[in-house]
DNA sequence: TCCATTTCTAACCAATCGTTTAGTTAAAAA
DNA sequence: TTTTTAACTAAACGATTGGTTAGAAATGGA
């Protein structure tokens, strides 16, 4: 009997992903969501109940545009090497035309210091944990211990963080250099 | 003639540093300066323009709070080792009793992304390309030719961003270990 | 056709942002 | 002591922030 909404919110929460991603969640405003998601704030907050509401939508669109990487990864039957390669398809997936946004995670983590922000920083570290025991997993599939793996996972993750930060700043060919001399440390 | 301020411009950017350096530029207000620096917006605005000037004087403090690692860096006959030694002095620097606040240019950094605020990038970037410059003259005189000494300069400069982004996160010990491996790859 | 229900538009809210200004106070030159 | 000049206080500026709401528009069952 009600009217019918005239917009999908997977639709919608795809072009939210994109700006917050461009700008970071403190710069995007809620004006800006307006005009870019195409929809009223009333809607918008009728869809996903607050700014942060959209944010946290927006992060589990990111988190799965990496589930192809993640099971290519997960499925490898070499260890190390599988690892290296995720570092690049993630890279892949920071790039956008010419520059590179970095990772909406990193960027965010970056961002936020705001205790109320917890539910963000919560969702982060889930999707960095995984990837750490991950890691893990396939480090002790090359044969390593699990303490070694541990600390070398630690050390992949650190590593992972600066190959997002540097992909914003630093030319692709420098970043490539990176990735291969961490590896070469390993 | 005049009347004499009641405080100095040293003293009070002090203050406006630290405030900066825990809580990041664009989350730092006015009225927060204000109360920190205790003087009136006023007299902040008289000293020093706008709240991007109060920002750029306290870049100048923070580099010159390095000016100690630097010259011990420049003035060491060794090279790599004496790198790593400044890697691990900056990390000093990083930390305040208990927690780390990271390196202030590196999480500028991460934090800005208006055209607007092109000076600050631009002193972070000097600031950045500075140590560069040192990595490489420190690898030339380990022995190293030219492109091999800017490769892996490059590198580091990526890693040290690594080292302030993770000093903020993970515990003392990863960020130690990372600084290890990340060493023994060159 | 009427009614219940939901979405939509558009104006509005209080709070806060960085910045400015009018008016007062203090201190040194005259 | 008077005058001049700058530093001070405190209030307000317009713009923008995230968030709300009243009422019109649209839908489908009765």
């Amino acid at each position: 009997m009600p009217r019918k909404k005239n917009y999908e919110d997977k639709d919608v929460i795809e072009k939210a992903t994109n700006l917050f991603w461009q700008n970071g969640y403190q710069n995007t405003s809620m004006s800006l969501l307006e005009s870019t998601m195409g929809i009223n704030k009333f809607s918008i907050y009728a869809s996903f109940g607050s700014k942060q509401g959209v944010f946290l939508a927006s992060l589990k669109v990111y988190r799965d545009q990496h589930t192809p990487a993640i099971i290519k990864l997960k499925q490898s039957s070499q260890g190390l090497p599988a690892i290296k390669q995720f570092f690049y398809d993630c890279l892949d997936i920071y790039h956008d035309k010419e520059s590179s946004k970095g990772c909406l995670m990193s960027n965010t983590r970056a961002q936020i210091n705001n205790k109320e922000d917890a539910a963000i920083l919560s969702e982060i570290h889930a999707f960095v944990e995984y990837q750490r025991q991950l890691f893990i997993e396939k480090l002790i599939q090359d044969g390593l211990e699990q303490t070694v793996a541990t600390k070398k996972a630690n050390y992949l993750i650190i590593a992972k963080q600066a190959v997002s930060a540097a992909s914003k700043v630093h030319p692709i060919e420098q970043v490539n250099d990176f990735i291969e001399l961490t590896f070469s440390a390993i």
